[in-house]
DNA sequence: CTGATCAATCTTGTATACAAGATTGGTACG
DNA sequence: CGTACCAATCTTGTATACAAGATTGATCAG
């Protein structure tokens, strides 16, 4: 197809998204370029696009890498998302009954993952909820920026997980949609804030990042012997979760 | 230089935001090339990443362009803009006392090239002052998510210019600046707000776009003989103003 | 056995070649 | 005179070649 590095942009921030994809993770063009049986030319094309939109960064001649956003990126990003995620509900003023039924459906469809217990699609889903939210808006312009800023938030919360607790932030996305619907906007638009905040407050920022820290953890004293055949695989969920 | 692409980026958004490069605008690869001195590489990866950026785009085979953005894209870019920039003003509780004096002696500086009638420069300075604010508010990823959207509400004034009230402007910059000295920040936000609002309001935005109004003009019975050497320089001002 | 040096290998950075679609100007035909 | 067709030219789309820095692993001195 015309498009492959769309195709290969968009698969990058939606495995990101998803958390299948971690921060630091390197993406190396003659792998991509297989994988999407294009040539290295296509790959970089996405690359520097990718790189725009902050998503990755290059270390020259060493590849390409996802971003792994400090501490004071990561409240950075996390103020950004506050600030026009509220903005945009207190702005509203008016919410079609399909948007608010859509928006409902996919609160249930975070539900059921989580009873599930489905952690990959769990994640998925509470990220794409602010997403939904901000497609609802109808600004395309805002969509971009939060789906960006939201595949950012969802690398901090990789990085810097302590405690997730996905069941609250399902309740948050339920009680916003309610309040939408009730037409109490104000409401809604403090709600989001506090909930954007809560996720960043459970994070661990205060502790400075450690580059090592992964690796540290698995090889301290005590750590379990690792057994099984596949010690690192790339491909299976990473953990990082989503608001 | 290694880092010819971002040199290429940043003229680019530099030169629209100064009104040297005009909505619908092409960018050749090969005059890029020669002008930057590089291969056509180096400018197609500018052009991806200007593309990612909402900057530029591409028409299969026929070559990049200066975005010219509809109607309904110029408002959102707008509500956009008053959302985040608002946003970002009520947001504050703390403003230094030097980021307060810079706001300033910018403000003189617009008034300075307002009094000179430079538009060059003033369309320049006035754009530039939110840019500066974000700036100052501390958050990178808030400051490019302006600079791109104020590169694309200046083609939108250039697009839609009815009346570009310049000296009200930078009335409205200098009172935003003397209620955040004052610590009023609520206040700044609202007036911000009005202020955005008032410059969308200042264009013609319910005249549906024609793609031929500009030749329609010059060609138009009655308009004056062309008679000077360069009947279209692309180098000198394009007359669209900002905010 | 430890540590440093160096060569082989891998990966990105940049340019260039060539294919393919778009534009343009001219020519022939009605 | 006007219109349609066609060839020459120009411009982008994609791949590939090669240069240059980074990594890795082996070899050798201490």
């Amino acid at each position: 197809m015309t498009l492959a590095y769309d195709s290969i942009e968009e698969s990058v921030v939606t495995a990101i998204l998803a958390g299948r994809l971690r921060p630091g993770t390197r993406l190396g063009e003659a792998k991509l370029a297989e994988i999407y049986g294009v040539s290295r030319t296509r790959v970089r094309e996405a690359m520097m696009r990718l790189e725009a939109r902050g998503i990755v960064h290059v270390s020259a001649r060493r590849g390409w890498f996802i971003v792994e956003p400090s501490a004071t990126e990561a409240r950075a990003a996390f103020q950004a998302r506050r600030l026009i995620e509220a903005g945009m509900l207190r702005a509203l003023d008016h919410v079609p009954a399909d948007a608010i039924a859509h928006l409902y459906a996919h609160v249930q469809e975070e539900r059921r993952a989580l009873d599930a217990g489905q952690v990959g699609s769990r994640t998925c889903l509470l990220g794409d909820f602010h997403i939904h939210l901000a497609h609802a808006f109808g600004n395309p312009f805002l969509t971009d920026i939060l789906r960006d800023l939201t595949a950012r938030t969802t690398l901090v919360s990789m990085l810097y997980q302590s405690d997730q607790h996905a069941a609250e932030s399902s309740d948050d996305h339920d009680r916003i949609v309610a309040l939408l619907a009730a037409g109490d906007f104000a409401g809604a638009a403090t709600l989001m804030d506090e909930h954007i905040r809560r996720v960043e407050d459970g994070l661990d920022l205060a502790v400075a990042r450690d580059p090592l820290a992964g690796l540290r953890e698995i090889l301290s004293p005590g750590a379990p012997a690792v057994s099984t055949a596949f010690p690192n695989a790339a491909i299976s969920n990473a953990g990082g979760e989503e608001t």
